[in-house]
Parts: structure tokens; C-alpha cells; sequence
DNA sequence: GTCTATATAGGGATAGAC
DNA sequence: GTCTATCCCTATATAGAC
């Protein structure tokens, strides 16, 4: 899926790669779409742990910065995101995925603002959670196509705002 | 592509879908690479042209986040991203179009800033210009997963911002 | 320009031997 | 658990009639 997309990873792809015969693939997994979810569950799994761990880091916005550029994750995300236009469970679960990160996400921010003293009526933490997961992850989509205009000021911008919350300062505005 | 992802738009399908026999699409499109290009660089162009007008707009920079959040276009996008993983020619096309966005929307931030009197190096246009527009490609991407959690109170943040950069008024912060 | 028909390839999935 | 063999379907693409 990462390096040829989702529609190149059928049962044969799969089998050949993993040194087994195709039918094998139907004996761990009764069709493709159980496949597809297994792997979007196990790597979601994997990342959420990642990202439960970033909450004890000494930063933790930066670590969660750092986890959502990561560019492996932003290709296989877009890849399911496309799987996810017809694919409904692919669709549930990568709701119920981006749900739980979002509140991870959310919670790391709200600690830190708090701690830093942000208005969180000013700067909801939900919204700074998305903005800052979100900006990340296209920067790592237009990296993997080339585009890199424009990557190194709004790095070197957030880079500025992430300092801002890092340590516990008084007068942040966002 | 739209509907049902890049991998149900077969020559079959857009033949039935257009009427006419499946043998025809092969007499406008050599291969299906050529078909899908087509399909990118008369949406690329539209979209252009789109943004160009938006220039001339009252309020440029909310024109550009209105176009960039239409949702027919981001799920698209997301698909030719996908897309992109593994074909060259449309990862190219894809680059070359995206750069050129980029150039209109910092070219119309560029304008608005300078006429609010914002510090254009604490705020890069081009920075400024990507964040919008990510932004918007991210609300759209997750709405069409059904995913909502912080669209509320991130459109607001940047209504917000956006309501600061409409009319020139002093000391913005961005 | 649009069609029917077909070549060739590869897909998902199952049956049944070992 | 892993294999071989196979069914059936659909894909891209081409040939050639009209």
C-alpha cells in the first residue's frame, strides 16, 4: 500500500512479498476488506500507543508534532482515506481511529495551555490539537508528491508557536 | 473517482456512466494514465481559474478558503494524491498544479497583509497561504470520513483570523 | 465516431490434497 | 497451516465491422 498504493495490494502482491502462495492469504483473512482492516487496526493501534506514550514526554505537543509528520504515516493515512471513499468499514474504523487521536491530541494540548496559562476560551485545545496535527501530516502529503514551497516558513512558523508551549510562559497568544 | 475511489473508475464504468460502450474511451484515451491526466489538468484548470477570479473578490483570502473547502475537491484531491503514489505522471502534474495554487494564494495574502500592515516577515504570505488552505483541505477530508470532532471551534478560530486580514485594520497578529 | 468481439492479464475467492 | 489447482469475474487494450 505504501509503495504502490492500495489498489496494488491484492492477495497475490501480499503473498509473494510475505513468501507465502496466495490461497494462504484467505486462511488468515476471509476476504481483502478483513485485511484492509486488520492493517489500518494495527497500525492505528500502534500509533495511539505511540501517541499515549508522547503524553509523559518532557514536551509533548512537539512529540505529537514530530509522530503526525511522520511521512510513512501521512502516505498510508492518505491511502486509507481514498480506500475510505467506498469503502464503509474501512470508513468506521478510520473514524473511530482519527476520533481517539483527536482526544489524545486534545488532552496533551489542554495540559500544556493550561500549564502555560493560554485562555482556552480564546484558543479551544480541540482546535489547536487539529490545527497542529493537521498541518503536519500536509507537509508530509505535499513532501511525498515534491511540493515543498512555502514548507520551510511555515515549519520555521510553527516551530516559533510550538516554542510557545513548551514551557510553562506567561502571555502566549497563539 | 468521485463516488467510489480511482480504483472503480474503470474504462467500463465511465463508459456506462457516459453512455456509450467501453471500446470508445480507448479512441479519446490511448491508456487509462492518459484519461486519469486529463481528468486532473481539466479540474487543475478549473480550479485555477477559479482562484484567479477569487483575486478580484472583496475579500480574496476568504474566496480561497471557500474554494479550497469545497468538498468535491478535497475528496478528489485525495484520491490524485493517492493516486500520485504510484504514478508518475499524475504525481508530476499533481506537483505542478499545486505549486501553482500556492503562487495565486501567497499572491493574494501577499496583497491582504500588505495592506493590513502585517509584519510579513513574522508572518511568511506563503506560510500564511498554505496554512489556509490545508486547513480547509482538512476539514473537508475528515467531513467526508464523517469526522467532525473541533470543526466548530477550529472554523471559528480561523473566521476569526480570517475577519482580521478582510479589512485593513492595524496591528495583527496573525 | 461508435460499435461488437476478443486477446490477454490479473483480480477475489474456494476446493481439496498433503 | 500450507500448498496446487481452478472457477469466475473484471480489468486494459486492440482488431475490425459499420
Amino acid at each position: 500500500m505504501h509503495d504502490e498504493g492500495y489498489a496494488a495490494a491484492t492477495s497475490r502482491q501480499i503473498a509473494a512479498r510475505a513468501g507465502v502462495k496466495q490461497a494462504l492469504v484467505y486462511y488468515y483473512f476471509p476476504t481483502m476488506d478483513d485485511l484492509f482492516l486488520e492493517v489500518l487496526k494495527a497500525g492505528a493501534d500502534t500509533a495511539l500507543a505511540q501517541m499515549r506514550t508522547a503524553l509523559t514526554a518532557d514536551d509533548p505537543i512537539r512529540a505529537l508534532w514530530t509522530i503526525s509528520s511522520d511521512p510513512r504515516r501521512t502516505v498510508l493515512n492518505t491511502e486509507f482515506m481514498a480506500l475510505a471513499n467506498h469503502r464503509k468499514a474501512i470508513g468506521s474504523e478510520l473514524k473511530s481511529y482519527a476520533e481517539r487521536v483527536r482526544d489524545i491530541e486534545t488532552a496533551a494540548v489542554t495540559m500544556v495551555m493550561r500549564a502555560n496559562g493560554v485562555d482556552l476560551n480564546a484558543y479551544p485545545p480541540v482546535a489547536i490539537a487539529m490545527l497542529i496535527a493537521q498541518i503536519a501530516r500536509s507537509l508530509g502529503n505535499e513532501a511525498t508528491v515534491g511540493v515543498t514551497e512555502g514548507h520551510e516558513e511555515l515549519r520555521a512558523l510553527v516551530e516559533r508557536h510550538l516554542a510557545l508551549l513548551s514551557a510553562p510562559t506567561p502571555s502566549v497568544r497563539g
